[in-house]
DNA sequence: ACTCGATATTGACGGCTGTCAATATCGATA
DNA sequence: TATCGATATTGACAGCCGTCAATATCGAGT
């Protein structure tokens, strides 16, 4: 199943607890995001002006061998968060639009401000309701 | 070096690349909620209504072994998105307040509407700037 | 067709990780 | 202090993961 189609049914954790199978899809995300190169190279495609970068610009920003930069764009990709186009010699990688803002939605606190929120208005955060014996 | 500190140091993944350190730390923490059982754990306590989860409540959630659930309570305590407090023969684990939040905001998309976002305005994300030859 | 540079794939290796059974610890209660 | 229930720790094992060297593929230019 889609990275994106599992985001868009997932609850913000703070909502309600996530099913077997949202916490499948959505964790193997995380765990790409788990790899500090990974995350880097993230960061660097997600920052770069034109939403794109060469390949060969992200095999020399980092002392690693070109085959794992290679490996390491393929799990982004395999993982619904990198598309890649090839253009001439060159491959070009960029984000998958929606991706990174519904995993952040799916990290974000309650919105404070009722405003413009997704959430729909419920569970104003009863204090401490179940403060009775745990079983 | 503490999680949140780390986080609080560390730009949206769309303004600028990490460097070595932050990712080190920031992928801590996505590798701990890179598991499928980590998750609905984390969304369990996230979603509570008093913000508090008994492990026994967890233990039978789950169809795992005790043991398999203490050591993943473990993983996200060591990473510092739980704390735990002993209350009489339970234990009780909760959120580490802000971590969640500051998750979300690294993977956010830059704020369209600069109202109340925490960011500061920059970057009005010029659209394809380096269309250049890759090197 | 041949060569060359850019990127991907393969195979191998050491280290990490999720899981469990067995056992230990810790509080409460008798 | 003896016992019991709740939770944590230990040790073991299979499977996954990050990395590299070697090799393959793919376009472009000659």
């Amino acid at each position: 199943m889609k990275l994106l189609e599992i985001l868009e049914c997932s609850p913000p954790l703070t909502r309600e607890p996530l099913d077997a199978e949202q916490a499948a899809g959505v964790a193997r995300a995380f765990k790409a995001l788990g790899d500090p190169v990974r995350l880097r190279i993230l960061s660097v495609v997600a920052s770069r002006a034109g939403g794109e970068v060469c390949v060969c610009d992200i095999t020399d920003a980092f002392e690693l061998s070109q085959p794992t930069i290679s490996h390491h764009l393929k799990v982004l990709k395999e993982v619904g968060l990198l598309t890649s186009e090839r253009r001439a010699s060159w491959v070009h990688y960029r984000l998958v639009p929606g991706t990174l803002g519904e995993l952040s939605a799916l990290l974000a606190l309650p919105a404070s401000g009722p405003a413009s929120g997704p959430a729909g208005g419920s569970a104003p955060s009863l204090p401490a309701a179940a403060a009775a014996v745990p079983r």
